[in-house]
DNA sequence: CGGGCGGTTGACTCCATTCAATACCTGTGG
DNA sequence: CCACAGGTATTGAATGGAGTCAACCGCCCG
C-alpha cells in the first residue's frame, strides 16, 4: 500500500510493523467527490489514511474566501492534526472519489505505546507534511505567480514519483484551475494566464487532466525547485 | 518554565514528568542575537527548547528574498522538524539574545519508548506549530496587508499571554517592522504604512518596542481573529 | 438542446512594491 | 563636544503584478 511505501523512505518498517498497518484494512470507508469528510471546528478526533484518489485540506475565511493547504494524494494523512488538538482548524474535501482507512485517537495512543517505531513514522510523516506547507507558505509569500505555479507543480510530481504515480515526464492531474488557484493564492484567471506562459515557454503543458513536463531540467531551473524539503533520499533509520 | 506552563494547556503533565523536562536544565546554552543557530540544509538532528528570548525560522530563497516561518518565544522549540528529517529544511535565528536548552534526537526517542505520554505532549506541541504555519499560510493567500498585520500581531499577543508575557492590553515586541515584514509578506514599507492606518483608526499602537491593542475587541473584530486554531482552551489529557 | 462547469482571453482597476528622500536615535571616534 | 555612520522609521510618487469584470468557447450530460 501508498503508505507503506512512502514511510519506507524514512525508516525501514519490520514485518511485524507491516502487519500492523495492513490491520487497518477492515476499516475502509469511500467518500464521493466534493463531500468534504472532515469539517473545521468539528471535534471528532479520527484521522484517515488515503488509500486512494485526491483529497485537499482548506480553510474558509468569514468572507467565504478559500485558501488549499495541501492536496493529499494516496499514501497521505488526512486531518492527522486535529486528532492531537482539541478539534480540526481545517476542512478536507476529497477532490476525487476516495477510499481511506480510519485512523482512530487510540490507535495513534497505541501506536505510540507499543511500537515506537512506527509512531517515529507517523511523526516523520508528520514532519514533512509540515515542510511542506512550510514551503507553500514562502512560495505565497515570496514567489512570483509564474514561479509559484511551476514550484507548485514540479512538488506535486515529485510526492506522486514517490508512489509510483508520476515521473519526470509529468502526471495525471485531477485538479481544475480553480483548486490550484485557491492552493496557492492566485485567481484562476491569473492560473490560466500563467499556465499559458509556461506552456508557450516550452516548460509544461497541463491540459486535459495531464501535467506533462516539457523541459523538466529547465523547470527545474525556472522555478527554483529544491526536493529536499520532501526529505526522500532514502532511509534514515536501518 | 515557559514549556511546562504551555503543555499543561495540552495534557496536566505528572510530577514524573516534569521532572523530565527539568532535567534539561544542564544542557542550557545561550546564542546572541542574529548569529543564527541553525542553517537551513545542515544535518544536526538537533532542536532546542527556548527559555528566554524571542527567534525566528527562516527560509532564503535563491535570489536573496527571506521568508521568515513563524516567531518563537518561550517555551517553544526550535527545529524540532530537522530532528526527524534528514537534514534541516529552514534555518533559526536569534531575535534576541536567548537561552536555550539543547534536546537531542536521543532524548526524543526516549521519550517516545518511556513516557509516551510525554510524547504526545511534544506531538500535541508540533501539531500547534503546524497549525499556526497554516494559519500563517491562509493569512499571507487571502487577507489584504492591514488584516494581516492585526491578525499577526494578535496572534503574538495570544501566544504570549499563555506564558505570562502578554495580556489584552499589549505586549512587550522586539521586532523591528523588517522582521514583521519578512514575516507576513509584505514589503517593510508598506508594514509601516498599515501601522499607520491602524494606528489612527485607534485598534493598536506599535512603538518603541510597545505593541498596546487601543482597542482589543473592535481590533479582533477587524482581524476575523478567532484564536480555535492555538487550541488554548485547556487540558485535553486528564 | 439547453444548462453548467471549466477553460481562455481582453480591458480596466487597484493594492502593494519600488525608488527615493528625510528624520531620528545610538554608538563611535576625532 | 560634535561629526559621522548605520540601523530603523516615515512619507511621497511612480510603477507594476495580480485581481476583477466580462465575454466567449467547448464539452459533458441530463
Amino acid at each position: 500500500m501508498p503508505l507503506v511505501r512512502k514511510l519506507s523512505a524514512f525508516v525501514a518498517l519490520s514485518a511485524e510493523e507491516i502487519s500492523v498497518l495492513e490491520s487497518l484494512r477492515k476499516r475502509r470507508r469511500t467518500f464521493v467527490a466534493g463531500r468534504d469528510l472532515v469539517h473545521q471546528g468539528q471535534s471528532d478526533q479520527t484521522a484517515y489514511i488515503l488509500m486512494s484518489g485526491w483529497a485537499c485540506s482548506y480553510k474558509i475565511l468569514a468572507d467565504g474566501q478559500r485558501q488549499i493547504i495541501d492536496f493529499q494524494i494516496p499514501g497521505d494523512f488526512l486531518a492527522l492534526r486535529s486528532v492531537l488538538l482539541h478539534m480540526s482548524d481545517h476542512s478536507v474535501e476529497p477532490v476525487t472519489d476516495i477510499e481511506v482507512t480510519e485512523v482512530l485517537k487510540s490507535d495513534l495512543l497505541e501506536a505510540f505505546a507499543q511500537t515506537p517505531r512506527l509512531a517515529l513514522a507517523i511523526f516523520w510523516a508528520a514532519s514533512r507534511d509540515e515542510a511542506m506547507v512550510v514551503e507553500h507558505l514562502v512560495g505565497i509569500g515570496r514567489r512570483d505567480a509564474a514561479v509559484r505555479v511551476a514550484h507548485f507543480l514540479l512538488e506535486l510530481g515529485a510526492r506522486l514519483s514517490l508512489v509510483g504515480m508520476g515521473d519526470k515526464a509529468g502526471f495525471a492531474c485531477p485538479l481544475t484551475q480553480y483548486f490550484v488557484a485557491d492552493a496557492i493564492g492566485l485567481s484562476a484567471v491569473h492560473v490560466n494566464r500563467v499556465l499559458r506562459q509556461l506552456r508557450e515557454k516550452g516548460l509544461l503543458t497541463f491540459r486535459d487532466g495531464i501535467v506533462r513536463f516539457d523541459d523538466y531540467d529547465r523547470l527545474v531551473e525556472f522555478a527554483q525547485f529544491d526536493a529536499a524539503y520532501l526529505d526522500q533520499i532514502g532511509p534514515l533509520l536501518a
